[in-house]
DNA sequence: GCCTTTTGACTAACTGGTTAGTAAGTACTG
DNA sequence: CAGTACTTACTAACCAGTTAGTCAAAAGGC
């Protein structure tokens, strides 16, 4: 299309992905999406396996510009802003079917090296960039100074994972992590002048 | 083995499951662990597809009877014995690939009905159980009485799927889950004397 | 002898990857 | 500028390997 066959083909693989899952996903997918024949697409990356390690680079690319497009005027609302781009934002149907191909991607990552370091980055990248928002709450004494931001921001990453997790294994919808996500966020993070403490 | 080879069939196919994962799992090799020929697992079982049904029902059995067998003096004592359970036990390397196999599974769930339907009812058993353990709580004055014990113990299940997704796709150790979880039951569930509320 | 269980041999479908070859554009050379 | 060499992009045809599922025949129990 624009004259620059790789990455053409790296949105093919993005469309092919998303109808055809993973585990199901064929060279022969790509190429009909990118309506280039099976051979152009050895030509460009030889391997499946290249082929993939470089789209797992161009998704990286996608997710951490994502996560850096969350903003706020203060940390607390720089935090809000992040969870509603990774939980609420996601439920489109569109997207649904993504999701669903990147839990297949990280169920193989114990198989593959090289998948399993790139996805090693991605969880990384939120779970630093989580840290950073709670160290600046802190810092502006918006946050509770108590709180250990790695061990936070961790806590939050596994919750966010869990939610992405069971929106697809069981049509989970991610809303219900509203209110005690909420509650959390309240009773744990925020710097609580100690009045009241509304529980779940 | 037992003169039961439908439930050896199963037996092997766990075996065979663990050892080459979900996506790699063929019917040869659910047949050299079973030491019986291809052609005999479909004489037993017909397709893959109600082979694979049927291991799932044999599962939920073995599921159950794991969380069942949490038990305590109290309930947040039953509480810590259900998370001991599901999280830090799975550690061992035998589980870890049993883990990955069944993520994969959940990942192919929304190209499965029968399988989604499935793996549906593990989840809720979970849930269920986890809202039983905290409206116990609340019953006894243990818990705190302001918590819903439907909206906490999604919650909880929530956190529990991420630490399983996180440890098959990153490496990441559930042990890291245990400062803040046992924060969060002791800030959020337990019936605070309002006393000191120390944050992770 | 009959009914269940088991098996080896086979097939149709599909997959990743290779190869020989085509077409079009670019760079170099005299 | 004409001709040649080289490169990029692409393709149809093909290959070797794998897999779920079938089937007729053999083995085993009662």
């Amino acid at each position: 299309m624009e004259d620059n066959p790789m990455a053409d083909i790296l949105e093919a693989t993005h469309r092919a992905l998303c109808r055809h899952g993973y585990a199901d996903l064929t060279i022969q997918d790509i190429a009909a999406e990118s309506a280039k024949s099976k051979a152009t697409i050895h030509y460009h990356y030889g391997t499946k396996e290249a082929l993939f390690s470089a789209f797992l680079d161009y998704l990286y690319d996608q997710y951490t510009a994502q996560i850096d497009a969350a903003s706020g005027e203060t940390p607390l609302k720089h935090l809000h802003s992040l969870l509603d781009i990774l939980l609420w934002n996601p439920t489109e149907p569109a997207k649904q079917a993504f999701q669903t191909a990147i839990l297949e991607v990280k169920a193989q990552a114990p198989y593959d090296d090289s998948v399993q370091e790139q996805l090693i980055e991605f969880d990384a990248y939120l779970s630093d960039r989580l840290q950073a928002i709670i160290e600046a709450g802190i810092q502006a004494r918006e946050f509770n100074d108590e709180v250990d931001p790695s061990t936070a921001a961790d806590f939050l990453t596994t919750i966010i994972k869990g939610a992405h997790t069971r929106q697809v294994t069981v049509n989970h919808p991610p809303e219900h992590l509203s209110v005690p996500m909420t509650d959390y966020i309240q009773t744990y993070l925020l710097a609580n002048d100690p009045a009241e403490a509304p529980p779940a």
